[in-house]
DNA sequence: ATTGCCAAAATGGTAGCCAATTTCTTCGAT
DNA sequence: ATCGAAGAAATTGGCTACCATTTTGGCAAT
């Protein structure tokens, strides 16, 4: 009896808390510079006081929240500067990693990528953002494992993960239907210059798309 | 009186206890794979349970110690493939810190790192090898904080350190007095590479520097 | 020598307490 | 009425303790 309800209740949390939480983060659930309250995560988590803990240090580790002295935890909130940074460091790797991609990557792996890139058009119209984002996120974890170095890979993944929270929309310029569609052709045209094993065009493409978000900001 | 004796018995631990863990990880007074048992650290460094476990946590999201499940947390142990991974990444990302540094560094700056380098010949001799070690990383640190881009400089100085734990004598090609040698003489070239605004060559530099210990592995 | 079993050791999840700090509220003074 | 200060409520966070689970190590039996 007690373990059949345990485990309706836990129903909902087949993940971790951690991965839940870093879940509405990654989807910008939470507005920049929310405060996540250690009472309010138990109660919207249905989680214990201590692993809300561990999960919100867990986390800021990982630089998607912050932690300010005595008053909590907070999602973080790239200020312009910051946010420059990044996209300069992310065209480091990501342009290294492309060119090391063109060099290494398999005929296999590239369908594969070609597969997902064929999902994202098919669910343009019609799948909810979260969906794209997914995919979209599955097509560059993939190229940059391609790159036979994984922790090349991981360091850009948790970089581009470190802009996702707070910003609206999956956090690119994805508010828009024109920078989805645009978005997706880049991806096209990047499998074409795998394809055509062009580490520099590739390279190129990368940076491009990288600073897409530039041209569908309201104020530059 | 026992804010006194408290003052007292902390004295020694002006630091967190994270850092001062971390400062023997880094110093590679552990080995690498080495159990840090809960208990052992909690003697050794005369802290409680729960401190104890914070600061191997926060440990583990930096990577110096990997933790396994109901086993506990070890020193981190890389692997062949992983440490050229590794050094495959901090190539790409301090030749470009590199170049961007030749570009926005201040002649102030150049004077403080030929002092550090100066300081670094003058104890090269007589001082121990952590302190060696220390003077490096200033050194290294000083110079991709003048990429301009702060993020980049951290996230450098993260994966450098990650090479650290369980290396004997710094981690580096630091085993040798010749190896110590020819850092310091790769460190006057980059002075002047600096000087002379020269990214390109400075690049180049580092990669050498960087990939330095080839040279005096016992089997390559 | 190998296997199985039991005891000892270690981890790690949990509850709960309370001090320090911040935030909110209320009250009083100008 | 506004501002400021004092006090109350809320929140964080450091800490202790407990014990189930798991692993480890040793000992005995085959």
């Amino acid at each position: 009896m007690a373990n059949i309800m345990a485990t309706k209740i836990d129903s909902e949390s087949d993940q971790t808390l951690v991965s839940r939480i870093e879940a509405d983060l990654l989807a910008g659930h939470f507005r920049p510079g929310e405060w996540l309250k250690q009472a309010d995560v138990e109660a919207n988590y249905n989680a214990n006081r201590f692993d809300v803990r561990m999960a919100l240090l867990d986390l800021k580790a990982r630089q998607l929240i912050e932690h300010i002295p005595n008053r909590g935890f907070r999602v973080i909130n790239l200020s312009e500067r910051e946010r420059e940074e990044l996209f300069e460091t992310r065209s480091i790797l990501e342009t290294a990693a492309a060119k090391l991609a063109a060099e290494r990557i398999s005929d296999e792996t590239i369908a594969e990528l070609e597969a997902i890139v064929r999902q994202f058009e098919v669910q343009m119209e019609t799948a909810e953002l979260d969906e794209l984002r997914a995919l979209n996120g599955r097509f560059h974890d993939l190229l940059y494992q391609s790159s036979g170095n994984s922790l090349l890979a991981e360091e850009i993944k948790a970089l581009r993960q470190r802009g996702l929270p707070g910003a609206r929309g999956g956090g690119l310029a994805w508010r828009t239907m024109a920078g989805i569609l645009q978005s997706h052709e880049d991806h096209v045209r990047m499998i074409a210059l795998l394809r055509a094993r062009d580490g520099d065009g590739l390279a190129e493409a990368i940076c491009g798309h990288l600073n897409m978000w530039r041209k569908y900001l309201p104020k530059p």
